[in-house]
DNA sequence: CTAGTCAGTGCAACACCTTT
DNA sequence: AAAGGTGTTGCACTGACTAG
C-alpha cells in the first residue's frame, strides 16, 4: 500500500468527495478514483458508498481512515526525526488554540521557544474548542488548547490548568462594586458571550440551564477581542478567564469580578493531542515547554 | 541504448441523481 | 424538463523500471 494512495484516500474521507478531494490534490477525479477503486479491489471489499452528492466511507472504510491517518502522522514524525539525525533541528509544530489562550499565554511560548529552537517553524490557527478537538482528531493539528473540553475517547489531554470564569466590566460599572458575581446577578445588565461551539458559551449555556436563567446577549461573536471591547467600551459585562484579560486589568481597563456560580469557577484550559500518537521530536518539544510556561503566566 | 512493460494520470464522454 | 453536480469508463500519454 503506497503512502500516495493512504493521502489520496484520506483525502477523499476528508472532502466526502472524490471530485473535491481531486481538487485539492491537483489530479483529475478519474485518476483518484481509480485509486479508490484499487484499493477496494485490494481490500476485497466496499470502502465507501457512492451517493449522488460524494462518497460515505462504509465501516471498512472507517477503519481503514483511522489506520491511514495514524500512518500518515507516523510518517511525519519519522520525517522529523530523519531530519534530527541530520543535525538540522528542522521541524514543524501545527497549534490549534481557542483565541482567549493567545494573547497572553500561547505567543509568549512561541516566542521563548522559537527563540531556544530557531529552525522549528510554528502554525498557529484560532478557532472553538469544538474545532481544536476536531482538528487534533483529524490530524490537522498536532497539539491542541482548548477551554473546558468535554472528555473524548481519541483525545488525550497532557495537561488541565483551572482557568475559572470572571465578570469583565469596566471599573466604574455598577455591577463592579460587588466583591462576587452570580451569573444570574449579571444578567440584569447587557452582556457579551462567544457564539455556540466556543468552551465559555458550553458553560454559559450549561449554568443557564441548571439555574434555569435565559440568556439574551447583547452581543453574540466569535471574537474573543470584540469581547474584550465590548467590556472596555463600558458597553456592558462580559465572560472571560482572567488570563485572556490578564494585561487589560493590569492597565485599570477593566475589572474581573469572581462569579459564585461552580460550574463557571471549574473552567479550564486543556491541553491535548491525538491518544495513541507518537509526537515527531519539535512537537513534543514545544509541548513540554507549553507545560513549563503556560502555568507560570497566570 | 533500445524496446517492452507497468503504474499513474488526464481528457472526453457517459450515466445517474438532485435541484431548480 | 433542463441544468448542474457526481462518480465511472475508455483511450491515450508519460515516466520509471527492466531485460536484452
Amino acid at each position: 500500500m503506497s503512502l500516495t494512495a493512504l493521502r489520496y484516500f484520506n483525502e477523499v474521507i476528508r472532502a466526502g468527495s472524490i471530485r473535491e478531494a481531486a481538487d485539492r490534490l491537483h489530479i483529475a477525479p478519474s485518476a483518484l478514483s481509480r485509486q479508490m477503486r484499487n484499493l477496494e479491489v485490494t481490500f476485497g471489499l466496499p470502502l465507501f458508498e457512492r451517493h449522488a452528492r460524494g462518497v460515505v466511507p462504509t465501516s471498512a472504510g472507517e477503519l481503514y481512515a483511522r489506520y491511514a491517518r495514524a500512518a500518515l502522522l507516523d510518517e511525519e514524525r519519522i520525517n522529523s526525526e530523519i531530519d534530527d539525525l541530520k543535525g538540522l533541528r528542522r521541524g514543524h509544530v501545527r497549534i490549534c488554540s481557542v483565541e482567549g489562550v493567545v494573547a497572553n499565554g500561547l505567543t509568549h511560548a512561541i516566542a521563548t521557544f522559537r527563540k531556544r529552537f530557531q529552525g522549528v517553524s510554528i502554525s498557529l490557527e484560532i478557532t472553538g474548542t469544538e474545532s481544536v478537538i476536531t482538528a487534533v482528531r483529524d490530524g490537522d493539528a498536532d497539539i491542541g488548547v482548548a477551554f473546558t473540553s468535554s472528555p473524548e475517547a481519541d483525545i488525550h489531554r497532557t495537561m488541565r490548568l483551572k482557568d475559572p470564569l470572571f465578570a469583565i466590566m469596566i471599573a466604574g460599572y455598577p455591577a463592579a462594586r460587588q466583591r462576587r458575581l452570580s451569573l444570574s446577578d449579571t444578567l440584569q445588565y447587557p452582556v457579551a458571550v462567544p457564539r455556540k461551539h466556543f468552551g465559555i458559551r458550553t458553560l454559559l449555556d450549561t449554568r443557564c440551564r441548571t439555574a434555569q436563567l435565559t440568556l439574551n446577549p447583547t452581543l453574540e461573536t466569535n471574537s474573543i477581542e470584540a469581547l474584550r471591547g465590548f467590556a472596555r467600551s463600558g458597553c456592558g459585562i462580559t465572560y472571560l478567564p482572567r488570563l485572556t484579560v490578564k494585561r487589560e486589568i493590569e492597565a485599570g481597563q477593566v475589572v474581573a469580578v469572581p462569579l459564585t456560580d461552580r460550574e463557571l469557577q471549574q473552567a479550564t484550559v486543556d491541553v491535548c493531542v491525538l491518544k495513541g500518537r507518537t509526537l515527531p521530536m519539535a512537537t513534543a518539544g514545544f509541548l513540554n515547554h507549553l507545560h513549563a510556561t503556560l502555568p507560570t503566566l497566570r
